[in-house]
DNA sequence: ACTGTAAATATACAATGTAAGTACGTCGTG
DNA sequence: CACGACGTACTTACATTGTATATTTACAGT
């Protein structure tokens, strides 16, 4: 029997495999079964390597954080950091259907703290004390992650009524959001998440 | 027979248990037959008032949303603002299992526009554009979300190990998270969620 | 009292997560 | 080569879930 090289099954494979299945299938559609015969398997072979869904659930945002690549140490502090935000950013364009996951299951891995020791160094080296390079950082890391939560969603109460069910809202009474939805259509979002980011930072450059 | 009085069943009231039951047994243990239970109903009843449970979990982000209550318009625009997200912040301490709907599931109703309005309202008084304005509400709102959410998970990659599943993590490597850690145990985040709102609003004073 | 309509119940089904038990393939050792 | 041991995959089974469908109940207006 020839049997198609059946590569042998790995915490890895099904973690990569699981990420793949929800950005094509979304997250709603992945169950243990289906992911299972993804990798041509059955579903109870896959507990093999992972406790339980919660587990497998979490081993994606490991492998999500896995992909994020921020800049070098040698660049500026603060193009660094914004490096860093953009490239977080980017993971959420690249895996709308996965992200949700990193806000609410935060991964509880040692994979993360690198991350979090390498932002503080960058701050702290910049003249930061330690606190305000914390506060800096959940400050940053909060409105990031919002940002592009909302972006992945559709932003919550979007002005271009494209979002709001019963069809547009009447202009009589909301007469700012309507306005706004007409005179721009879509708003360029590169530019506003960088307003944000520029807003934050500005403020962290004079506290120095 | 006496019937213990039972109040007609309603969307309301469902909503209203609904919510009920998540801040007490969370998110995760709710289903259509425990929330009939609690109301002392068949699960398909919920059916006559709730067209699925997708519906459902909206009309529960519906039911926070209308507990957020915002400072009058006589304020100064900054106080103003910063009340209202002091108030968004506090929605997340009262219901944190709820909270998470509402970055899972934007609000898609009207209820959530006239606030979008009132934001938009008060920044233009102050003199910003409206452009401006929607960067200032999505910057904000942004950051405050995240910052919401992370609260309520247990900030990711906490500093202070608390969350970190392998145990505390070797200081060698992460000196200056482990440093953190012993120097401010608890972090005050009244202090850090207002840090963060100074840093925007402050820029955005700037701008004016 | 009678009937039309909305609301509550009963029954049923497919899909899910996972516990428990079984079979199988690969290895190191004799 | 034989052989056991062990890890991996499979099978079966079960309780719980969301919800479609059909049925019964309760009440409003004539």
């Amino acid at each position: 029997m020839v049997e198609a090289k059946r590569r042998p099954l790995s915490r890895r494979r099904i973690l990569q495999a699981a990420v793949r299945f929800v950005d094509r299938e979304g997250l709603e559609a992945l169950s243990m079964r289906k992911l299972g015969a993804e990798l041509r398997v059955e579903a109870m072979s896959l507990y093999n390597h992972v406790p339980n869904k919660g587990a497998l659930l979490d081993g994606m945002v490991e492998v999500l954080l896995g992909e994020l690549r921020i800049p070098p140490e040698d660049e500026g502090w603060e193009e660094r950091i914004r490096g860093a935000y953009r490239a977080f950013r980017r993971l959420a364009h690249e895996h709308p259907n996965v992200f949700p996951l990193l806000v609410t299951r935060p991964p509880d891995t040692m994979d993360g703290a690198w991350l979090v020791e390498e932002f503080l160094k960058t701050l702290e080296k910049a003249g930061f004390d330690p606190k305000t390079s914390l506060h800096a950082f959940r400050a940053l890391s909060s409105y990031a992650t919002g940002y592009a939560m909302a972006e992945i969603r559709g932003f919550a109460m979007e002005p271009s009524g494209s979002r709001s069910g019963a069809g547009a809202l009447p202009a009589e009474e909301f007469p700012r959001i309507s306005g706004l939805a007409r005179e721009l259509g879509e708003v360029d979002r590169d530019a506003e998440f960088e307003f944000g980011l520029d807003l934050i930072l500005h403020g962290l450059r004079e506290r120095l």
